[in-house]
RNA sequence: GGGGGCGUGGUGUAGCGGUUAACAUGCCGGCCUGUCAAGCCGGAGAUCGCGGGUUCAAAUCCCGUCGCUCCCGCCA
């Protein structure tokens, strides 16, 4: 039906006749002449209708409206001194129409196809999602996505890693998200698990032999969506046989500093090789585990200083092994009148609080010509702890010294929702990718509500070696090979070294809190596997969706997926969930238990 | 489970106790042979998400509810 695409003709291809096809992109009526431009998904390309010359096509353009599906046959011809179009690609040339035909009409669309600016509610457009489809941006998504993917499929190619598919229909796992569960028929009152990742499938593949193994897998967690969580996603699933940390990292930073150079060269990395973070440093530097490092804005404790000022908050925290920090917020005070900085700190302190903290300090730094530290603590401070308070953070005149103190935790939170205030102020470049590894994560986080050891990241991620030993005698401190690939303050993907000792493997099942029948009826056939040969091995999770949103630029996922759900799970397109009817619950012997409606 | 935001012609917004509910765009009709966010003229189109309440009077205030969204919890 088409011979040439609209966005390819160019100068050299005056004089061809082409057939084209695609979408009324915009149609211009000038009574005998109409111009009709014509899209689709390379691009667009004007085509004139000339009453004159041919008239049963000008019959056709004249009932053609916006989004109707049309054939046309005509002569590439280049355009009339001084009406070419330097806004399109297609500009210097037109087709003239000598025959249209209308493929198939369409109603007039909710919203705009055809604009740029078009701000439309979400919901709307994803009730029409195959028109939403249609638009630029997300044309442009659905391409960017495909090109990531075939890169990645092309370099993993290139390095000798095949890729396998794993079930989607697979088995339930107790720990983790909770799992999506499917009735089996056949085994009544047994259920599948949809995959939360293909961790042990991947594992196992390496007891297979298979060395480097990838796949682009679906992935489903039942839990609640956020703008960069989606509860079927995909990722990228990576695992190499006799590797290190070392070589797993710089393989996959290499994949990753090479995706962006090819597929988004306006991008810019923050720097090569990626800065690695020490888990420890994140929390305590940025409050997090995924620092977004494009602004430098750290927690810097001060214990030492504030235990000796005359704040009695201070000095009792430091007493009790509470550490006080500050943030220095550049040039904050100098930029704020008396009364906004009175506002500010309030809406600061209220963030704060929010996080759990029971207050928020301030104090601004003065500028050459003002005399003295301003802020309801400063009288706390004498002079000299003041000139060593400054020095220690790096003052400057014009600055806000922020200070928090409380348990560790509630200062990371503080921290985090801080600096997550000031970084929505910044508007930091989205063409910056700011790519960082953070690395030593703790094995093992100690859980309150069931008093146990929980896996920092999964129970396969093996140890650190040397501090397998901790393992016996303070699991608390015991880090793991576990690395997790930041950008941006996104988490686009982590990894480790997997355990492939069945003794390693037996040690950890105690430490979470189960027995060691337990473990054997869930995970009997990865012990198992580990004793026939299981090789050293480790790899790599990456979020495709996740990747794909950062170098798309967009803080949505939903804008790199063709068909996402909303908030509430749902597809409003073609409404899903939706109830099962009677024959199917009854084969499946499923009875439904549904909370009473409350009666009015 | 919790906190915040939004919901007004097809679309995007304004209005925030008394308006014939405004504007832009789109849509329909007319004119127009070089437009390209075309232009000009005319027209249709909204019980202001839904339910209840307060009031002489509600798009506007209050309560509830539904939908979408952002965040916390949750996400090995």
């Amino acid at each position: 039906m088409k011979t040439r695409t609209c966005g390819e003709l160019r100068e050299k291809d005056a004089g061809t006749p082409v057939s084209l096809a695609g979408w009324v992109n915009r149609r211009r009526d000038q009574g005998g002449l109409i111009f009709i431009d014509l899209r689709d998904r390379w691009g667009i390309t004007q085509v004139v209708v000339d009453l004159e010359l041919a008239p049963a096509a000008h019959a056709i353009a004249d009932r053609a409206r916006n989004e109707y599906v049309l054939q046309v046959s005509g002569m590439v011809r280049i355009r009339p001194e001084g009406t070419a179009n330097p806004e399109l690609p297609t500009g210097d040339i037109d087709i003239v129409a000598d025959e249209i035909v209308i493929l198939n009409k369409s109603k007039t669309p909710p919203f705009y196809i055809n604009r740029e600016d078009g701000n439309v509610d979400e919901a709307l457009r994803m009730r029409h999602r195959y028109l939403d489809l249609r638009r630029e941006p997300m044309q442009q998504n659905m391409v960017l996505r495909h090109k990531t993917v075939k890169f990645i499929r092309d370099f993993l190619d290139a390095e000798d890693f095949i890729e396998v598919e794993t079930p989607i229909l697979f088995k339930t796992t107790p720990e983790g998200a909770r799992d999506f569960l499917v009735p089996s028929r056949l085994q009544p009152g047994m259920f599948y698990a949809l995959p939360q990742s293909p961790q042990q499938l991947k594992q196992l593949l390496m007891v297979g032999g298979i060395e480097r193994y990838f796949q682009i897998a679906r992935c489903f967690r039942d839990e609640d969506l956020r703008g960069d969580r989606q509860p079927e996603f995909t990722q990228l699933d990576l695992e190499m046989s006799f590797v290190e940390r070392e070589d797993v990292m710089q393989l996959m930073e290499r994949l990753a500093s090479e995706i962006v150079k090819t597929l988004t060269p306006e991008k810019r990395l923050i720097a090569e090789p990626f800065q690695r973070i020490l888990y420890r440093d994140a929390l305590e530097q940025y409050g997090t585990d995924r620092p977004d490092i494009r602004f430098d804005l750290r927690a810097i404790d001060i214990s030492h200083i504030a235990g000796r000022c005359a704040f009695p908050v201070f000095v009792e925290n430091v007493k009790a092994g509470k550490p006080v920090k500050c943030l220095r917020v550049p040039g904050k005070a100098a930029a704020l009148s008396g009364t906004q900085l009175r506002k500010e700190a309030r809406d600061l302190e209220n963030m704060a609080r929010r996080a759990g903290a029971k207050g928020l300090a301030y104090i601004t730094v003065p500028t050459e010509e003002e005399g003295e530290l301003r802020g309801p603590i400063g009288k706390f401070f004498s002079v000299e702890l003041k000139l060593e308070l400054l020095d220690a953070v790096g003052a400057e005149g014009g600055d806000l010294l922020l200070f928090m103190s409380d348990e560790p935790e509630i200062v990371y939170a503080v921290t985090d929702a801080l600096r997550n205030h000031f970084k929505a102020e910044l508007q930091l470049d989205d063409n910056l990718l700011a790519f960082c590894w953070v690395i030593d994560f703790p094995e093992f986080i100690w859980d309150d509500e069931h008093e146990r050891w929980d896996p920092s990241q999964h129970m396969f991620t093996m140890p650190l070696s040397e501090d397998l030993h901790l393992l016996d005698s303070d699991p608390g401190a015991a880090r793991g090979s576990q690395y997790d690939l930041i950008c941006n303050g996104y988490e686009v993907g982590g990894g480790s070294i997997r355990i492939h000792d069945r003794q390693i493997q037996e040690k950890i099942f105690p430490l979470i809190g189960q027995t060691m029948e337990h473990a054997m009826a869930e995970f009997g056939h990865m012990l198992e596997a580990f004793e026939y040969g299981a090789p050293p091995h480790g790899g790599m999770a990456w979020g495709i969706d996740r990747l794909v949103m950062l170098l798309a630029g967009t803080p949505n996922i939903r804008e790199v997926i063709a068909f996402p759900k909303t908030q509430g799970g749902a597809d409003i397109m073609a409404h899903a969930p939706s109830s099962a009817d009677g024959a199917q619950l009854k084969e499946l012997h499923i009875q439904l238990d549904l909370p009473e409606e409350p009666a009015d």
